[in-house]
DNA sequence: CATATATATTCAAATATAATAATATTTGAA
DNA sequence: TTCAAATATTATTATATTTGAATATATATG
């Protein structure tokens, strides 16, 4: 699927630290569960369910190679918001300029914050 | 901050429907609450809750028109997040090409799914 | 076959999140 | 000063998520 759902399910299941590392790790290349252990500071319990979440949700998936499991990134959504989550944002956006106009603004108070 | 952290923290308070659709909104201009109640299905008080959460992390924030509350986006980062929710994503990323090369891929059995 | 390695699964505890219902606050207008 | 509109807050309940511990599975190697 492609629908905005399915891209905001997608995005809750992706926002956790570890699995943001695991899937910038995967955008450089294949990577099995024990390269992850190397740089991610958690236990291999713990990679392997956060590895099988991103899969069941689609995210990754993996080949098998001897008894590694060599996994891969499958979404190219994630490789879009991998980008923006390391770009340089350096000031936030400009608030409304004048008065708020929205459908029941009848008021015409000051505007404070 | 700019931080990753802070990003992956934005994203999590994000990944929710009505959230994105709040945003979306904003994403368009002010709009007030009951502006919100028009098409998210959801109640006022929990319209509120979701504003508020936004507003905690620093997404958003509002202007005081009488007796409005004018809200607006805040956060340049949601803009680009919104924009990769719409595009549209045709196919998977292609797999990898080749055998898989892991630190310590040293097994040469098949490659099997 | 026995063993060790690589990885997965299951369960329970701790914690976080979301929705609802009830109530409160603020402010403009009469 | 009272009332109603717009919005917020709080408490409660239901549900989901995260982690750790223990255990299981698969496979390569000797």
């Amino acid at each position: 699927m492609n629908t905005l759902k399915s891209k905001i399910d997608e995005l809750k299941i992706v926002s956790h630290p570890a699995r943001i590392a695991i899937l910038d790790e995967l955008s450089k290349g294949v990577k099995c569960v024990s390269d992850f252990q190397e740089f991610l500071g958690i236990s291999q319990p713990n990679i392997s369910q956060h590895l099988s979440a991103l899969r069941m949700a689609g995210i990754i998936d993996f080949f098998v190679d001897g008894r590694l499991r060599c996994y891969f990134l499958k979404n190219p959504f994630v490789l879009d918001l991998l980008e923006i989550l390391k770009k340089e944002y350096t000031s936030e956006l400009p608030g409304p300029e004048c008065c708020p106009v929205t459908k029941k603004g009848t008021y015409h108070g000051e505007r404070r914050r």
